[in-house]
Parts: structure tokens; sequence; C-alpha cells
DNA sequence: ATGTCAGCCGGAGGCTGA
């Protein structure tokens, strides 16, 4: 089962793209979850997806954000959002149990950003945008404790907004004051694979300069200027089963890209 | 910090979010 990570900036916008991604590298993937879909449900272009062979789940909004499953292999128990949050409207999280030679629950998200970050001196103050990403980070974590006691193959993949390591960014002085690199956000993040996940792309790859995101501004993309940011978290029964995995970097370089590229995990399953 | 992009409202271009 390979399982793709790719978070599309907007589906209207991507959808060249898209297709041409999922008809070239992605076509033999068998799960595809995407972020910032920037759509509502009904806006979605589920039938043109239908089409092509993937059953559809979405996880929609207006203007923003928004979350998405593109599956080749039945899904159910399908979930929408994160537990708690107290009014949080944003469209963030949406799972499934892919029901493949193996059942895999796998979890899409779209983690919050975080910026701007205000400071007190030099501790990031934790409130607005910088205290919801964390708010959501123990959420987050919350769910992966219960999935977690379920003892099964379980993946979260998604756009972490989290520079895990130094190594994960070209130039990590640029991002230390940044809501993606800072003390509590990588914390928060070890946190959760401390509760005993693995991470996909590292277990296999331990090279710095392995990147999926490259900013739009400041030919980022022809300077390398890149960071890694889109991540999957496995359990220890997907950790078993972890066959594969790597980066499709070449699809920063088409017309009218994503800011993100496709990340991808293969499972014995 | 910014050599950018997407979507909204509204019918241009300024705003937001990233």
């Amino acid at each position: 089962m390979k399982i793709v990570t790719f978070n599309i900036n907007g589906i209207k916008a991507r959808l060249d793209a898209l297709t041409a991604y999922l008809q070239g590298a992605g076509a033999d993937a068998d799960v595809i979850c995407l972020q910032e879909i920037k759509s509502v449900d009904e806006a979605f272009p589920r039938e043109y997806f239908e089409a092509m062979g993937y059953r559809v789940e979405t996880h929609g909004q207006k203007s923003f954000n928004g979350v998405a499953i593109l599956s080749k292999l039945p899904l159910t128990d399908v979930r929408r959002g994160l537990a708690g949050g107290d009014g949080d409207d944003h469209a963030r999280w949406i799972e499934a149990v892919v029901m493949g030679a193996q059942a895999v629950r796998v979890c899409g998200l779209y983690l919050p950003n975080g910026n701007p970050v205000e400071f007190d001196g030099n501790a990031p103050v934790q409130t607005g945008k910088y205290g919801y990403k964390l708010g959501w980070m123990a959420r987050m974590q919350a769910r992966v404790a219960e999935v977690l006691a379920l003892e099964e193959a379980a993946v979260f993949c998604g756009d972490y907004n989290i520079i895990p390591q130094d190594i994960d960014c070209a130039k990590p002085e640029a991002w230390a004051k940044d809501a993606l690199a800072l003390p509590p956000s990588r914390a928060a993040y070890r946190q959760m694979l401390n509760l005993g996940l693995t991470e996909g792309l590292r277990a296999q790859n331990p090279n710095p300069g392995l990147y999926t995101y490259w900013d739009f501004q400041a030919g980022a993309w022809e300077r390398n200027n890149g960071i890694r940011i889109d991540h999957h978290l496995l359990t220890p029964q997907a950790a078993d089963l972890l066959t594969a995995s790597g980066v499709d970097k070449s699809e920063r370089g088409r017309e009218r890209p994503s800011d993100h590229v496709p990340v991808w995990i293969t499972l014995a399953a």
C-alpha cells in the first residue's frame, strides 16, 4: 500500500498539476491525503477523481484549510475533525481505515502554521496563532494516544508545519524564531513521536538536505532553500510493514506547482 | 525579509493566510 501526503495549496488552482502527478509518479499510489484544498465539500471535483478510479472523502471549508483523501481502495470508519477545541471551525483533520490486503488507518492532517509568534524577550508567547498551533497539537496527541491504544497499523500523514531538526532546513538561522522550528513546536512534535511513532522517511534516510517545501518567494526553489515539514508518522504495527519512502521533488518544477511536493511511503499491506 | 501565490469580495485591487 502506497500512501502519499501532498499539500496542494488549492484544488482549483492545482487540478492540472495534481492530475499530471496522478498519471505520472503518483500513478501507483493507493491513498493520497491532500491538504489545503481551500474548497467547500460541494465544490470539490469529486466526480472528476471518481472517474479516475478513486474513492473521495473531503473535509473542506470556504477559502482556507481543508483536507481530503483519495483512495483506490475501499474506505471505512471515516472521521472528520479532532475532539476538543471548543468552537474550532478549521477543517484540518480527516481519517479513514483503508481496506487493503491488511487494513490501515490513515489520518490526513493539516497542522496550523502558528505564525506570527509574539515574544516576551526571548520566550515565545503561547497565545494567538501560536497558542492555537500548540493547542491543536495537544488535541492531536490525544487522538494519537487513542489510536495507539487500538494496537493497529495506522499512519498520521500531512503538512505538520514542523521542521523537526536543523538538518531539515537549508538555513536553520532563518527559522530559529519561526513557529515551524521554535523549541515548543519541536518539543510537541517529539512528544508525539515519543508515544511510540516512527517517522517514515527519516527511518529510511538519515541524510540532511531532504526537503518537501520551497517558498514561492525569493527564488527559494531555484536556490534549493527548502524545508522538510510534510511527514508520515507510523504506529509500531505500521512501522513493521514499512518497505520504502521518498519525496517526489520534481513535482515542484511543474507549471503552476504547489509550494509543497508529494511525500510517500509504502507498506507491505 | 521577501524577487509569490490563492481565494475572497465584487467587479479592481486590497485584504488575508501562508
